[in-house]
RNA sequence: GGAAAGGUGGCUGAGCGGCUUAAAGCGCACGCUUGGAGAGCGUGUGACCUGUGAAAGGGUCCCAGGGUUCAAAUCCCUGCCUUUCCGCCA
């Protein structure tokens, strides 16, 4: 959510953020509700600040036995006012809120103008391209014809978008949970939080899934209660409605979880694979920070995503998302995409967010300066520190040998049993 | 699932419908005192909205939402959450 100060006082600004970003939002509608409702809170006050003053005087008459009846119905008339313009308030009130609700973050000026996906800035590369004596095939191909992926009987258990995994694929899924949350934990500075898979409609809101992208979710029947589609949603709601010591900051968190995705709306893309699933598993990084040190935050974030596919020795380039493919609640993104030879792409296989105060806003996380006892919003961030499911199809494919085995990374093996490869 | 008791500030904890602008204590901050610390004494101690150059001022907030009343932390209803006991359960 963005500030409704700064919005009323950077009305052209943030238009023109908005264009940039290709939302198309009505801020006259906005500057109409805003002026309303502090028309309406200025009138109900001044009758309020009247009922206080009568009812301190009717107290007074009651106790002197004198006759309080014409101050009595005078108030009556006032309350009756007061109710209806309270009515009139909360209508306002609550037309703004959801219109707020609505509108995307504003992008941080070093973000790159742009439309979509083929104007993001490639900012750096990482690794190198491994070289095949033979054609490398799709991690599909090499997951089924190993016997440890199997798409038909995900298929038949749960429906399309699941996938079952078997013997040394279903250990390599695991070690790569546990290689993540170890690296982060132990050279990287993280907490690790394990949290609740599903969460409420709040939270929800707080980190921004809701109101817009409701039917991306998956929604338990009968329940308010929503399956998570990442650890963002759960971790940074962690300190929703809580005022933090400026001492604490910056606090890093560190959450594996597995994460629900209904996909609405893309529906033959990415059918094939592990790529795009209705379930998937995710170790997620998430960040609460002083708003100054943000960007400096991000760029370290982005660099521990980086270094899981280092150890990995997996090759990757890294992406400033532009203007027109930033999400709703981001200020700024780095996407870090992993080399899939099989496929002959790069795949996004982490995405790390500056939000700034967009999130904090929303959910009302702060902090206390201690300086001078002010409270402010702290800036939260978060990036995959990856997503796993992909991972493991980065491995198949950049690990694959010529007689159809997989070699696992050797910092995966103590994870493994010691296992070292894959095949037949 | 059955029964009961509760939800008040950073914490503990008072609060017969009007003198609550939420008592008191603890904690915290500042000052006095001290060689220094402690004790003692004094002062202060929330959030949000509105307003302004900044203020003053005004308003809201005692879990949430409704209701009764001229007036609600206080009375009524609904929901949520917590705790205890019983049952069931990985």
């Amino acid at each position: 959510m963005l500030d409704i100060k700064y919005l009323r006082q950077n009305l052209d600004l943030v238009r023109k953020k908005l264009r940039q970003r290709g939302q198309a939002i009505d801020l006259d509608r906005f500057l109409a509700l805003d002026k309303q409702r502090r028309d309406i809170l200025l009138s109900v006050e001044t009758l309020r600040n009247e009922r206080n003053d009568a009812s301190k005087e009717i107290g007074k008459l009651k106790k002197e036995k004198k006759d309080a009846s014409s101050l009595i119905s005078k108030m009556s008339d006032v309350s009756e006012k007061i109710k209806q313009l309270d009515d009139n308030l909360k209508t306002v009130e609550d037309d703004l809120n959801n219109f707020l609700l609505l509108v995307p973050n504003i992008q941080h000026e070093s973000v790159p103008a742009g439309n979509g996906e083929n104007e993001n800035v490639v900012i750096r590369l990482g690794g190198e391209k491994p070289v095949f004596k033979f054609e490398p095939k799709e991690h599909w191909d090499i997951g089924e014809s190993l016997n440890i992926l199997d798409f038909g009987r995900g298929a038949k258990i749960a429906g399309a978008r699941f996938t079952l995994y078997r013997g040394l694929a279903a250990a390599l899924e695991r070690a790569l949970i546990n290689f993540m949350l170890d690296l982060h934990v132990g050279e990287h500075g993280y907490t690790e939080v394990l949290t609740p898979f599903m969460v409420n409609r709040e939270s929800m809101t707080g980190t921004g899934q809701l109101p817009k992208f409701a039917e991306d979710l998956f929604k338990i029947e009968g329940m308010d209660y929503f399956l998570i589609p990442t650890a963002e949603v759960p971790v940074t709601n962690i300190f929703r409605d809580e005022i933090l010591d400026e001492s604490q900051l910056p606090v890093y968190f560190v959450a594996y979880s597995p994460c629900f995705r209904s996909e609405a709306g893309s529906y033959g893309k990415d059918t094939r694979g592990l790529i795009r699933q209705h379930q998937f598993n995710k170790v997620e990084m998430v960040k609460f920070t002083r708003p100054e040190d943000s960007y400096d935050e991000l760029e370290k974030l982005t660099a521990n995503a980086e270094e899981v596919l280092s150890r990995l020795g997996i090759h990757y380039r890294t992406v400033c998302l532009c203007a027109g493919d930033l999400g709703f609640s981001s200020a700024k993104t780095y996407d870090v995409e992993a080399w899939m030879p099989g496929q002959n792409v790069y795949r996004e296989i982490s995405s790390c967010s500056n939000f700034e105060d967009f999130q904090a806003r929303r959910a009302a996380i702060r902090f206390r300066r201690e300086e001078n006892g002010k409270i402010e919003f702290v800036h939260t961030l978060n990036g995959s520190g990856l997503a796993v499911g992909r991972t493991v199809v980065a491995i198949l494919e950049n690990y694959q040998q010529a007689d159809g085995s997989v070699i696992i990374p050797e910092a995966l093996r103590p994870y493994m049993r010691g296992a070292d490869k894959i095949s037949m």
